[in-house]
DNA sequence: CGAGGCATTGAAAACGATTACTTTGTATAT
DNA sequence: ATATACAAAGTAATCGTTTTCAATGCCTCG
């Protein structure tokens, strides 16, 4: 790897000449200008990023800090976000905290000890102190939250509107004419979860039906189903529509009413949450809400560079959210 | 952020003292060093990576360069090698070539301008020419190849056995007594369905079943099996098994095949390539070759980083191959 | 002919850390 | 008393680049 002063050295000349001559600094004479790019090309030099990144103090670098990678959701995620960064002239640092919070503690500090210009974090699901990102963000680091947010966080957000979700999940089970609709929630715990037993709360109220609390079961996972099929069955007889909280256990939730003789839609009509594409492929086709992870993905990348190229402006934090859409299929 | 200036100024002592203070260099007395140590983690001192990594000649950074997040296989490959990495003490940075040449040597330059300790790359499914690769190899940057490698490339490969799956995949269907075995293969220019053809050819050939040239249709995709979905359905009365090159191949051949009246497996057994989380859901259920994507990603940086840590040398390239086994489900 | 201007270039500091090589001062040995 | 050893600290170079502030030499103008 030659360096400039390896190039100084070789032509006789300053390092500074070099530098700038590289540049088309008016200082430098054409001729020692066409000069040392001759030389430059030759030798194929390319300057030492890291270098550069200490000098400027920036390094054009992004962190991210992400739950998992294989899910199709953050997948698509992930890509937006190096689709984006990349044509900025960003490069993208990946962590996976696993869902960890102590992993996620530890990969914080990693992005801030090799100095990444911001950070963009999708909370672990369990994290339950959020004092490392409140003091990243006192110290003036750049972080922007997507996806799974804190409402305690003071910073810029980019999220999924599940609340919108939700509504529109039991709108359109309403509208099919189901009235008795059970939703398989995730953990109070989790913001995303939260928002989308809110929406299917509000939908069921804007249609005067009367909310029961049997209705909700927790149970966000294939192996939740499994866990919880009792109960599930039990009330099966009873109800006409399922909102699962993901596409995953809506999808599980029909192969066990199946196998006990239920048929979907016409006994229950189901709807899921996230547009995975496995929701196409299973039959019945499965009804969901579409979620826009690469657009998310871009969006935030959008937020946070908007961020580091602007002098911040203090409390002016931004939260985006990215609206959803029904994709009408078989299971309702 | 404090620097190690900043504290040597606050204390009054030289930077070179409290460098060695922080690391417990024994030419240190007790006294300062505690006092040194005090003081950094009062004012939360964290040393600059990026300091450091221009140092060292060494930036504890993997590149890695693949061609889309958004897949399965892919993303799983991906959390392997995050996982091993971080363990390892490296850190991650992400390009995705999106299948494209130019950008992959716009990323595989971007890398080496980052001085990146190591690149881990499956090559992009459009990249005809190698020289970039070869020039870096050349330069000593250390490579390793997984999943999609090029034979003309001498460096460290990390691969699946793609012709023993396509081998599982044809002696399972002739155990079921399938002898007229249609393949919808990749195109030539990809090393992994070469293999899996060769696979398929070499299996046919022990069984002593002839290999004919129609039964072969370069057809790797959803939208691949729309384009040929004439050719197929005319040959699909004559015909009893399917090698689909990928599950997403394999899947939507078997909605055609389906919709058209056959029925699978009783008329026609199909078996995909990937063990993708869609082929155990979809009905019927897909018999599939496990490739681990996981496993490779993690058995990538391994020999990335043995190769680091080792002084080369020259000649000793190593080529692994992580093994495949058949997963039978409904569909054959 | 000397002052000022301009075109070119170089020296040195800076970014943050490490480390080989002094330097300083004290204690021990002869 | 003097040479020697050693502990503890500082100086300066280095990694690769940028950039501020000179320095040099030449030309032009009065």
């Amino acid at each position: 790897m030659v360096s400039i002063n390896d190039i100084a050295k070789a032509l006789g000349i300053s390092a500074s000449t070099v530098s700038r001559a590289l540049k088309s600094h008016p200082d430098i004479s054409l001729e020692t200008r066409e000069l040392v790019k001759a030389y430059a090309a030759k030798v194929n030099y390319r300057p030492n990023a890291l270098a550069l990144s200490l000098k400027r103090q920036r390094s054009q670098t992004i962190g991210l800090i992400i739950p998992e990678i294989v899910h199709h959701f953050f997948s698509s995620v992930i890509s937006g976000i190096e689709e984006l960064a990349y044509s900025k002239g960003y490069r993208l640092i990946i962590c996976q905290s696993n869902e960890d919070e102590a992993r996620e503690r530890i990969n914080l500090q990693a992005l801030i000890d090799h100095r990444v210009d911001g950070i963009l974090v999708s909370v672990s699901k369990h994290t339950e102190k959020y004092d490392h990102f409140e003091e990243a963000i006192r110290d003036g680091i750049p972080i922007v939250l997507f996806d799974r947010a804190a409402d305690m966080l003071n910073t810029d957000k980019v999220l999924v509107d599940d609340y919108e979700g939700g509504l529109l999940a039991v709108n359109h089970l309403v509208s099919k004419g189901r009235k008795r609709i059970m939703h398989l929630a995730a953990p109070e715990a989790m913001s995303v979860g939260r928002q989308r037993r809110k929406g299917y709360l509000d939908g069921l109220k804007t249609h005067g039906i009367d909310f029961e609390r049997d209705l909700i079961i927790t149970c966000d996972s294939r192996d939740g189903v499994l866990e919880n099929q009792e109960s599930i069955l039990k009330l099966a007889p009873e109800i006409d529509g399922i909102f699962a909280v993901n596409d995953n256990t809506a999808i599980s939730v029909i192969q066990l009413l199946t196998a006990h003789g239920f048929k979907i839609p016409t006994d229950i009509s189901v709807v899921g949450f996230g547009n995975d594409p496995i929701a196409s492929l299973v039959s019945p086709r499965l009804t969901t809400i579409d979620q826009q992870g690469f657009t998310l993905g871009r969006q935030a990348v959008e937020v946070l560079i908007h961020r580091l190229e602007r002098p911040s402006v203090a409390g002016s934090n931004q939260t985006r959210v990215i609206g959803v859409t029904l994709q009408v299929r078989e299971s309702s």
